[in-house]
RNA sequence: GCGCCUAUAGCUCAAUCGGAUAGAGCAACGGCCUUCUAAGCCGUAGGCUGGGGGUUCGAUUCCCUCUAGGCGCACCA
């Protein structure tokens, strides 16, 4: 019977309570006027709405105004025949007609004490559901490249992508999460001179020219270099011979290319590749220690260099030039991404011989298709959005279902320290890292804060709030609200009080106070929830919704006491307060935040 | 110039693939601690959802246009 109830908006919860309260009779209902006839057609599925306002009940459903149309009647006077063809449940108080043909559903107050008994019976898995059943989704996120500690910039798209895969793992999706490391190019080689530089430094021998401004800035490069003369000796020293005077040159990444060629020229691949991974290992290590202590797991870190090693870039570029997408000019090989609505062609391969990192990137989206994954999500800095287009260009191209790929554009935080806003440039080294944010607001404050707002929205990210104690503090309020509750029953326990012991779940029949059913109401949409913010890809939604729970239960706590000496009620009051902060648990979990039992 | 994104209360942001009277927090104002944590609660005020047009039972949401911001338009990554 139920065959046809995949609710878009309900249903994706398949445990949740409305769709057998509601959804059932009123699809009865509605068969029935069916067989009457005064319904020509049925709709495919059941939404249904939550009201904003009370008076609209719990549950209101627009079935009416759909089915207008196709059985020509006038959409209240269906919604008159489908309420008086409801057949009666236990759960239903009552349905009222309203505005233009609105079915509006009011619960009795068992159908609140079901959803408390669930979260009860579920616990630290309530909210986590089947919806993606075991499908396999890739998910690339902050692959920063390392040629400097990660910024506050690249942390939201840690708190971003870390907390996207939390949910949808919950959902029943089997996440794979990858760090592309972007360990080839022209970046990596200006680290290099950067190290050589200051290791010259270190090493005290003056540089005949000032530190290039083409080079890298920051102090953390000074470090590198000293430890990598301490264990790697003097031989760079051999270099210094016939430096090629870039203090002269106008033109700063120019000067970087004529050093960096000398740097390859005189030291040989060896002593080169040396020196390219003193930079490169040590900067690595720092960032994925950086995003393990901020919760950030990866399944993989995936080097640019490997596509390179084992023939994986030339291999994606010999099927673009077998199926006739590329051509030759000015000495380059140039993919014609413009045949798929790219602005222009790009090139592959440049007049050097050297692969772009496009090419390299072609290449390792094609790959992640060869591993089996038939969706991938990119989140990506939104400055990179002009590369879209080319990427799924070379997708079509190499005959990949184009629609497998989704980017998420993360816009920048935008750092503020009160009024004052922090600039920030990697190469000039001016930059608050991701691990001094942690350390000045700590890491439940910045993953909340990072994901308070849409992920393509612009963040303003305020040190001083976040570090404030205070009520302005989202992240405290939500913790808070957990933290009572073990209060409560701490309290309990001195006072020599029952508490709700293990199994077993006290009547709950007692709770039917107005802020008890809101409450419950609330914890009842909690997997609703968790689904929208997985199919949307938005951990916003979780951060929001836990705030609406903890101000509900603030309000609930501050005008009901709990701990009161009728048992019965008692009890089952404990009962809810448990069930809200399991709740709160949970949601927390999703974004990687501790739920603390006490402040 | 072309393309993408954005525009909602004084500020920062929500609004469940189009729903009913657009919601929170902060800031402002007024209340609540001899009682379970005042990191809390209650109340008041605050809006032509940037302007205009279209689609329909119904638009903050979809389409067009204008305005104002952000970003991107490399043989960098």
């Amino acid at each position: 019977m139920p065959l046809a109830l995949h609710c878009s908006k309900i249903c994706f919860c398949p445990r949740s309570p409305v769709k057998n309260f509601v959804a059932e009779p009123l699809w009865q209902a509605l068969q029935e006027l069916h067989r009457q006839g005064m319904l020509p057609q049925l709709p495919a599925h059941l939404e249904f709405d939550r009201p904003k306002q009370q008076t609209f009940g719990h549950l209101a459903s627009n079935v009416a105004l759909l089915l207008s149309r196709s059985a020509g009647r006038r959409p209240r006077e269906i919604a008159e025949a489908i309420a008086s063809a409801l057949p009666h449940s236990p759960w239903i108080e009552k349905c009222e007609i309203a505005g233009p043909g609105f079915l509006n559903f009011f619960l009795r107050p068992a159908a609140f004490q079901a959803a408390i008994a669930t979260v009860h019976a579920e616990g630290a898995r309530y909210g986590s559901q089947d919806m993606g059943r075991g499908e396999r989704i890739h998910l690339e996120f902050v692959s920063a490249n390392p040629t400097g500690p990660l910024h506050v910039g690249h942390g939201r798209g840690a708190a971003y992508g870390a907390s996207l895969a939390n949910i949808l793992r919950f959902c029943g999706y089997e996440v794979f999460c990858e760090y592309y490391v972007n360990d080839a190019g022209r970046q990596m080689d200006i680290l290099a001179a950067s190290v050589f530089c200051r290791y010259l430094e270190a090493a005290g021998q003056a540089l005949p020219w000032p530190f290039p401004k083409g080079a890298y800035q920051g102090e953390y490069v000074r470090g590198i270099a000293a430890r990598f003369r301490e264990t790697a000796g003097d031989f760079l020293l051999s270099a210094v011979e016939e430096l090629p005077d870039i203090g002269c040159m106008e033109d700063g990444d120019l000067a970087m290319d004529v050093l960096i060629a000398h740097l390859k020229d005189r030291l040989g691949p060896e002593a080169y590749s040396r020196l390219h991974a003193a930079g490169l290992d040590e900067i690595l290590a720092d960032i994925r220690d950086d995003l393990a202590g901020f919760g950030v797991h990866y399944d993989n870190w995936y080097a640019e260099r490997s596509l390179m090693q084992d023939g994986a870039v030339e291999g994606a570029i010999a099927r673009l030039v077998a199926g006739e997408y590329t051509y030759s000019s000015e000495g380059a090989l140039w993919f014609r991404s413009t045949a798929f609505g790219d602005d222009k062609d790009r090139v592959l391969r440049r007049e050097n011989g050297a692969y772009t990192y496009f090419a390299s990137d072609i290449a390792y989206h094609w790959e992640k298709f060869q591993r089996g994954f038939g969706r991938m999500v990119d989140m990506w800095g939104a400055d990179h959005h002009g590369y879209i287009p080319r990427i799924r260009a070379s997708l079509q191209a190499l005959g990949q279902e184009e629609s497998a790929l989704e980017v998420l554009l993360v816009q920048f935080a935008i750092l503020y320290r009160g009024e004052e806003k922090i600039s920030m440039s990697t190469r000039a080294g001016e930059f608050v890292t991701l691990r001094q944010l942690r350390g000045e607001v700590g890491n439940d404050a910045a993953r909340f804060f990072y994901v308070l707002r849409r992920a393509d929205q612009h963040l303003d990210f305020d040190l001083e709030l976040a570090t404030r104690h205070s009520e302005e503090n989202p992240v405290f309020y939500v913790q808070y609200a957990h933290a009572r509750v073990h209060s409560l029953w701490r309290q309990a326990l001195e006072r020599g009080l029952s508490v709700p012991a293990g199994e077993d779940l006290p009547g709950l029949r007692v709770l039917e106070d107005p802020r008890e059913l809101v409450l419950a109401d609330l914890l009842w949409r909690f997997p609703e929830q968790v689904a929208s913010a997985a199919r949307d890809r938005e951990p916003h939604q979780i951060a929001f919704y836990l705030k609406d729970l903890a101000a509900s239960f603030h309000t609930y706590y501050n005008a009901t006491r709990i701990l009161v000496e009728d048992e019965d009620i008692r009890l089952a009051r404990l009962a809810l307060c448990r069930a809200v902060a399991r709740t709160l648990a949970n949601g927390l979990a999703l974004l990687g935040v501790t739920a603390p039992e006490q402040m």
